[in-house]
DNA sequence: TCCGACTCTTGACATTTGTCAATGGGGCTA
DNA sequence: TAGCCCCATTGACAAATGTCAAGAGTCGGA
């Protein structure tokens, strides 16, 4: 399982035979089950994590409502970034919404990679440049003003999670609520008919 | 000039002097007038900047209307972030808003750098961190429901900007209209008082 | 100085979205 | 199977926001 995380790493720039060893070494494999927490509100975040199988949430609690703030399944990484960037308690909790898999390195072992394999570094400023990419694109989904146009680029952009997560959690996703999601999609597949 | 921008980086990560000559000769410096671009939709995002001096903001047009994705004041670095990670053309224009300088470095340079000096990529690396980190803000802003929070939000996250920038563009990086704007101001202030 | 362009504000009204409440269905367990 | 819980949908109504139009203020150029 371990060589989906170091092809998805080889990806971003080709690994030495040692700096192998060592992410294997340091890689720790983790099953949770659904409705499992990842990571909780208050604590720091300590990790990061790919995806082997299964699907995962993000949100945070704003005046007593659950913000769904990313979904992460296989491929992704997972890591609260703003906590983990800062080293801070965060405000984000993550929660599997599946049997998942994660294949994880602890923060301060990443850190120690940084120094002893400057290379590594190379790996971490590509994913980090994916992870501002992908948080672009989350960004100009929520600038779009109609819930419908919403709706419609989650589609686009996300036609596999639609069957996997709860209308709830994409509703939050997108900045709106259950029962307005509901209504755009009424309406929404009534006119593809 | 340039001290400004040897001094950012070199709070990311200590830099050798060979390194600080090699950014020093790869920067050049670049001042734009008010309402000038920067960047255009369409163009490949070749450089990274950071504003020395001034203030620009980024936007695209989306079914012809302009929204504001950034504003970018001293001490920011200005890129077209999916177009300069991809190099492929991309839908963001870049404005300067005021008289504005950057000290710039090209694309190429700078992948050049990151092989010939592999701790450039540390300074790579904590720069796409910070600037995925600045992302997540953003993202948060625009899942608040309501154009008064939105509107706080911004207050008190970019309190100096109010004073220079126009209200219609805070109202489309907001994803709110110009007259919504103006009436949350308006009440917000009345209850001030 | 005057004019025009632009920004911001305000009003009236239409549309969209949120809130609250009720309903039905699916899945789980006793 | 019955009962329960959770999810999604729908309706009625309230609240927020968008649209269109008008007007006041500012600034810069002719």
């Amino acid at each position: 399982m371990i060589e989906a995380l170091l092809e998805r790493l080889n990806k971003f720039h080709p690994l030495s035979a040692a700096l192998t060893e060592r992410i294997s070494s340091a890689t720790k494999m983790v099953t949770y089950q659904a409705g499992d927490y990842i990571l909780k509100e208050g604590q720091v975040c300590n990790k990061a994590c790919l995806v082997i199988k299964g699907l995962a949430r993000s949100y945070y609690i704003n005046e007593d409502k659950d913000i769904t703030s990313r979904f992460m399944d296989e491929g992704f990484i997972i890591t609260s970034w703003i906590s983990y960037y800062t080293q801070q308690p965060g405000n984000e909790f993550i929660e599997a919404l599946e049997e998942t898999t994660l294949a994880c390195i602890n923060y301060s072992d990443i850190q120690k990679m940084y120094s002893d394999f400057p290379e590594f570094n190379i790996v971490g400023r590509k994913q980090a440049e994916y992870g501002f990419f992908m948080a672009e694109q989350r960004t100009q989904i929520l600038r779009k003003h109609t819930a419908e146009e919403k709706y419609k680029f989650f589609l686009s952009n996300h036609p596999t999670l639609l069957q996997r997560v709860a209308l709830k959690h994409i509703a939050t996703y997108l900045g709106m609520n259950e029962e307005t999601l509901s209504r755009v999609r009424s309406k929404f597949h009534r006119k593809k008919v």
